[in-house]
DNA sequence: TTATATACATACCGCCACGTATATATTCAA
DNA sequence: TTGAATATATACGTGGCGGTATGTATATAA
């Protein structure tokens, strides 16, 4: 009941961060109550309050690891300051929304933080988070547009920043209904449909049905 | 502080739900007190279990608001069973996000219904109904857009469904953004851009930017 | 006019969950 | 070996909030 190894307390930490994407997931954060939470994960309250101080701690630990994973989206878009061509731009993005789909983890912790928590008073922190990393990807986006202007990869009449806000809107709204849904339907499947569609009017292309690969590659 | 007129119950019924939007709005759902509520709107906690017995039905009469705006624009793409042209469509959405923009209590009531509720346990009625008005938007986008396609309005590489679905999707994400951000940005501006985009790409014909109309009258 | 239903206000009760304080058992460093 | 720091469990106090029960004044119908 009191400090085994420094490994085994990690341990715990990670328990109880796994518990509470559990339970907040479903009894929505606000009425969560921290004692179920050390239950699930098999302590009591005092381990919760000795690893994380109060619930909005508890919270904004939970919240970090959404933000390592927008971040890795992030990153994977732009490897070192250089953006991909449009067509292998849509291929990573894929490849995240994919591999969200299959990891029932980060749907869980998705969900909690998009649709089961009130951003509200001390969540606050939590909302400025997630303006920023919202902010940070339109902003690859838009890079990635600038480029592929540069490029003359965009059809004319797109701006690349018009362009970015589009597609993140397009983003946003397929995972919404994605979680709303209670992953009713493949959340790939409409993203890459999306995707399709939406590449191929920047492109000025029309889709090519027949091709095998997903994307034209413009 | 006892029954007054009828009408004045009903004025004070009123008063309640705009009382409980303010409060939802600022507290949360799970977190606003019915007694705040109440004192906002300058009676107790009486009148509250009165005209609508608990917290959630003080939710879900609430929500029955929300209800009647969807529907409005539901009523508004397809008067009478018959769906009107692509252009026209366009333009029908638009005066509803306008007026969405300009009016704070819709606005109010949207960001409590999708930014300060945890849909969970009891609060499921209300999910539900939300997930019905999103297949219903959903169904008429779909009808319009096969209509559209059986008039040779729709670039042959787009499926009807897969269309309606996108069009969901970048409605949801904008007004996700757009509620998230505050009301940072201009709504109307973002979608008559994103739509002027999308339908463009769905006819096949590039947009003009020369001319005054919003859509091309495709 | 009077009884009854209405439209609230007030009072009371009980729970629950949070935070804190304290106890306790290990580990680790000296 | 021992003290201090660590990693919990347990115990305690308490504030807030929701539901219900009840009081009460007014409108309305008979």
């Amino acid at each position: 009941m009191a400090r085994r190894t420094k490994q085994e307390a990690d341990e715990t930490r990670e328990a109880l961060l796994n518990a509470a994407e559990r339970v907040f997931l479903k009894r929505g954060v606000a009425r969560a109550s921290l004692d179920e939470v050390a239950r699930v994960a098999g302590c009591t309250r005092g381990a919760v309050h000795w690893h994380f101080g109060d619930k909005l701690g508890l919270f904004l630990a939970l919240d970090e690891r959404l933000f390592l994973f927008q971040d890795e989206l992030r990153q994977a878009l732009m490897a070192d300051g250089e953006c991909m061509k449009l067509s292998r731009f849509a291929e990573v993005i894929l490849v995240c929304i994919a591999r969200l789909e299959h990891d029932e983890g980060r749907r869980r912790l998705l969900t909690v933080m998009w649709q089961r928590c009130e951003y509200v008073d001390e969540m606050a922190p939590a909302l400025e988070r997630r303006r920023r990393a919202d902010v940070a990807i339109s902003d690859v986006f838009r890079q990635c547009f600038e480029q592929a202007m540069e490029r003359g990869e965009l059809a004319p009449y797109w701006q690349p920043s018009q362009a970015a806000l589009f597609l993140h809107a397009l983003m946003v709204g397929f995972l919404t209904e994605w979680l709303r849904s209670d992953a009713a339907f493949s959340l790939s499947d409409q993203v890459r449909g999306g995707l399709k569609m939406f590449f191929s009017c920047l492109s000025g292309i029309p889709p090519s049905n027949a091709q095998p690969t997903v994307f034209a590659t413009a």
